[in-house]
DNA sequence: GCGACAG
DNA sequence: ATCTTGTCGC
């Protein structure tokens, strides 16, 4: 079974993006690997400046049990692609990728700062960076792309399903009492309840999972460090 | 045509 | 996402 797509070009349109898109959707596996032993989880993110056109993306790989990182990777990037809701990816990915190149500890999941299948061709960037590295893939997002989900009970835990076109594609989750929920979805590799459970787990305490904060806190210094170094010329 | 729209 | 200070609520 091929766990991993071939690479594409990235200097593409947004028609050429979409139909890339579509082409790869019927590729997404929509259950973990057989077995799978969740030993490292790692967060992926990517940090832009306003003016500037360089992606910093980050990927920080955490023990599952103590939630402590044991391998980190970063990078910068041009980017080449606009922000075009529906088409994150091919602004993200080629920044996302070249961390993970250079990221010695690979880990058993990746959790991604944005949707899996809860997409409007069910191929988020969690998809789309889950075939593309070969890794078991999580979407979890700050605010919803597509779809719709009931009220949600206040205690951390709660869950509603998220709804598009008549489809189960994620669950809104909340994963801290009184808190607005995140939305999570599988990327590749992965089930809902599956990828529900490694997001609850590894958010303990804050609404964001410790992968994303860490990935997030690495990339914005990476940003700021680059932009002092510019500074002083 | 109008509204929505991950990061 | 980024630009930005203080401020309200648990």
């Amino acid at each position: 079974m091929e766990l991993q797509v071939g690479w594409h070009r990235w200097d593409v349109t947004p028609k050429e993006a979409v139909e890339i898109q579509r082409e790869l959707r019927s590729r997404v596996v929509l259950h973990p690997p057989p077995g799978l032993r969740v030993e490292r989880i790692a967060g992926a993110d990517v940090s832009t400046e306003k003016g500037r056109d360089t992606g910093y993306g980050g990927i920080v790989v955490l023990d599952v049990a103590s939630l402590t990182p044991v391998a980190q990777a970063g990078s910068a990037v041009p980017l080449r692609f606009p922000y075009v809701p529906g088409l994150l990816s091919f602004r993200e990915l080629p920044v996302v990728a070249e961390a993970w190149a250079r990221l010695e500890v690979r880990p058993d999941v990746l959790i991604f700062d944005g949707h899996g299948i809860a997409h409007p061709r069910r191929l988020g960037i969690a998809c789309h960076g889950g075939l593309l590295l070969g890794v078991p893939s999580i979407g979890c997002a700050k605010s919803l792309l597509v779809g719709k989900h009931g009220r949600l009970g206040e205690a951390r835990g709660s869950t509603a399903p998220i709804i598009h076109k008549d489809e189960v594609v994620g669950m809104a989750v909340r994963t801290r009492k009184s808190v607005q929920p995140v939305y999570v979805s599988p990327g590749h590799l992965m089930d809902l309840p599956t990828a529900v459970e490694w997001v609850l787990r590894a958010s303990p305490k804050y609404r964001e999972p410790e992968t994303t904060r860490h990935a997030h806190r690495m990339v914005n210094a990476l940003r700021r460090a680059d932009g002092e170094a510019a500074e002083l010329g």
